[in-house]
DNA sequence: AATGAATGAGCATTCATTCAT
DNA sequence: CATGAATGAATGCTCATTCAT
C-alpha cells in the first residue's frame, strides 16, 4: 500500500456519487470501481468489504452534519447570536454538495442500524453542542426556561433536517443557506421570552 | 383482482411486519409469502411485483400520517386550538403502531423515487391542512405576520418528524404522544406575535 | 419438494462424474448443473451448498466401503473363509463403478478434515469387523497368536487400499476383482500359523 | 535463475509448511510469499507459476520416499534382512517430518494427475527395489515362490503406505518406526513359505 | 385460484499473474 | 533482482418471477 495516487479518495467519491444518483441498493462494486476507473478487485486494496466502503461514504456524509464553523464557533457570543450561527452553517454546510446531501438525508435512512449509529454518535455530539447554546440562553435570561433543553434541541434539529430534506428532493437550483434568516426567524420565535 | 379470501390484507399485513422488523433489503417475496401463508406464487394473483407489494406498504403507511381526526378537525374552533390538536394527533396516529411507524419513518426513505412520490402526495394534503391554520392564525392576529405559511408549515413537519423518529429510535416503551404538550408549545412559541 | 422426479439424484450422479473426471477443485456448481440439466439454483433446493453436495458424494462413496455383502456376511464360516470374503468383496465392491472409486481412493483424500470424518466413522466400523475376523482366527487357532488384531487390520486394510488406487490409475480394464485370489494368498498367507 | 540466496529453498519450505497445515486449497501465492518473506511477485522469478511450486514440493516430498538409506542398502545382505530394512528404513524416513508425510500421505493425493505422475516415476522405481528383494528371496528359497513379485511389492507398498497415513492422521506423538517390527512380522509372515 | 418447483440473471469476493518502479 | 499495487476472470449463492399442475 506504498501507492496510493489518490485511488482512496477516487473510490470513495466514486461511491458517494453512485450512491446518491443510483440508491444504495443499486451500488455495486463493480459500478464504483467504474466509476473510480479502477478495478474490482482494486476496491479490496483500499476497502475490507462492500459494507466497509459504504460506512466510509456515511461517515464522510456524517462529518458534513457538524460543521467545522460550528465546532469553532466562538463561545463569547451571546445565544441568541449562536443560534442563529447555528441554523446558518447547518444549512450552509449540508447545501454544499448535493451528491453528499443526498446520501445524508436519504441514504443514510436505510435502516434502524445506521440511523442508530448516526444517532448514537455524530447526532448525539450535534446535540450537545445546541443543547448548550439553549441552556445559555436561558442563563442569560433570554430564552424561555421552562423548555426541556434536550428536547428543545431536538426538534431544532428537525427543523433543520427537514429544510435539507426538502431542498434535496426540490429540484431548484437555490441554494439551501438562502432559508437560513426565515428558518433562524422561526427557531428563534420560539426560543424567546413570551411576550 | 380486489376481493378475495382477505388474502389481500394478510400479504400486505405480513410484509408490513417483515419489513419493520427485518428491514426493506433483508425482505423477500418468500418471506413475506410464509408470514401470509400463502405460496411465493400467490402474491403475483393480488400484485403486480415487488415493488407493487411496497408500494402499497408504503400507502398504507402514509394514510397514518394524516389522521382522520385532523381531516375530521373542526374549523370552527381557533388556529391555537387547532394547532395543537395537530401536534396531538399526529403524535398519537403515528405513535400507534410502531411497525408502521419504523416504515413511516425509516423504510420508506430508502429512496429519493418513494421519498419524491410521498412528497408529492401525502405530505402535500397535510401541509396544506397545516399552513390552513397559519393562515388563520394570523388572519386572527394571533401568529406572527412575517413567517412564510408554507415554509413554516414545513418547518413545523420537520418538528413533529423528529419527535418520531426520536421514538423509532428509542428503545422506551413511553408513547408517543405523552410529548404532545411540551412539543406543542415550541411550535406555538415559535408562531405567537413577538413580545 | 414435492415433486422431485429424481433431480436430487440426478444432482448426486452428475457431481460424481464431475469429481472424478474434473477434480475436486475444478469442480463447479455450474458444471454439476449443466450435467444434471438443471439450472444452478436448482441444487440448492436439494442441498444446503457446495459443501453438502460434496458431502452427499463422499457419502455415497462410503457406502461403497462396507460392503454390503460384509455386513450380511455369515458369521458361522470359519476365519480363513470369512477373510477370504472380505478380501474378495472389497475389490467387487469398489471396482464395481469406476467414477464412485475414484472419488473414494482419491478425492476423498483431498484434505486432513475428510480424511479424519472417514477414518473416524466407516473405516472404524470397517476396521472393527477385519478385527473381529482375526480375534476369530486367533481363538480357532489357525491365525498367529502374536499379531495385535487392530493394526493386523490396518495393514490388510493398507493392502486392498493399495490395489483399489492401483486399479483406478492402471488403464485396463481389466476388474479389479480379478486379483482377489492373489490378495487373499497374500493376506492369510500372513495371519496363518508360523511353520 | 537458479542460484540465489537461498530464495528459491525459502519458498520451497514455506510453500512445504503452508500446504501442510493450511491444506492444499487454502494455500495461495501470497501466504506462501508472506512466510518466505519475500514479494508475491518474486515467486515468479522462481517459479513459472503456482503449478511449478507445487511439483517443488511434491518432489521434495516423494524424495522422502525412497529412503536414501534404501537405495545404498547392502546387496549382500539375505532378503529377510533387506525386507526388515525396507520396512525399518521406510517408517523412518516418512516418519521424520511430519509437514512432509502430511504433504505426502494426504495433498499429493489431490489429483489423479498427481497420483499418475508419482506413481509412474518414484514409486515405480521404489517397488522395482521392493521386487528385487522379494525375487531375491524367492531364489534364495526363503519366500513363497507363488507370490507373484510386483504384485507382492504393491501390497507390501500398501501396507507400509498404510502404517504411514495413519500415524499423518493419529494425533499422537508416538515415532511411525516404533512399529516397524509388528509390520515387519506381518510382511515377512506373508512371504515366507507355507507350513 | 392457488401452488411451489424451477429458473437464471446478478453480485461480492478471491487470487494467480503482470509490470512499472 | 525485487517489489507489491493493480488487474479481472472466475464462482458460490440469492431471490424475483414464471408456469405447469
Amino acid at each position: 500500500m506504498q501507492r496510493d495516487n489518490g485511488k482512496h479518495s477516487q473510490i470513495l467519491d466514486a461511491a458517494i456519487v453512485e450512491i446518491a444518483r443510483g440508491g444504495y441498493h443499486r451500488t455495486t462494486i463493480a459500478r464504483i470501481a467504474r466509476r473510480a476507473g479502477v478495478a474490482d478487485g482494486t476496491i479490496y486494496l483500499y476497502f475490507k468489504n462492500k459494507e466497509d466502503v459504504l460506512m466510509a461514504v456515511f461517515d464522510r456524509a456524517m462529518d458534513r452534519f457538524i460543521s467545522q464553523g460550528i465546532l469553532e464557533m466562538s463561545t463569547g457570543d451571546d445565544a441568541v447570536a449562536r443560534m442563529g450561527d447555528i441554523v446558518r452553517l447547518h444549512l450552509e454546510q449540508v447545501g454544499q454538495d448535493r451528491d453528499l446531501a443526498v446520501i445524508l438525508q436519504v441514504e443514510l435512512r436505510h435502516s434502524l442500524n445506521f440511523l442508530d449509529i448516526f444517532s448514537r454518535t455524530r447526532l448525539r455530539d450535534y446535540l450537545e453542542i445546541i443543547t448548550g447554546v439553549i441552556v445559555q440562553g436561558q442563563n442569560e435570561g433570554v430564552f424561555r426556561p421552562d423548555l426541556e433543553p434536550l428536547l428543545t434541541a431536538r426538534m431544532i434539529f428537525g427543523v433543520l433536517d427537514q429544510m435539507a430534506s426538502d431542498w434535496v428532493l426540490s429540484k431548484r437550483e437555490a441554494p439551501l443557506a438562502e432559508r437560513a434568516d426565515e428558518v433562524a426567524a422561526f427557531v428563534l420565535g420560539a426560543l424567546r421570552l413570551g411576550s
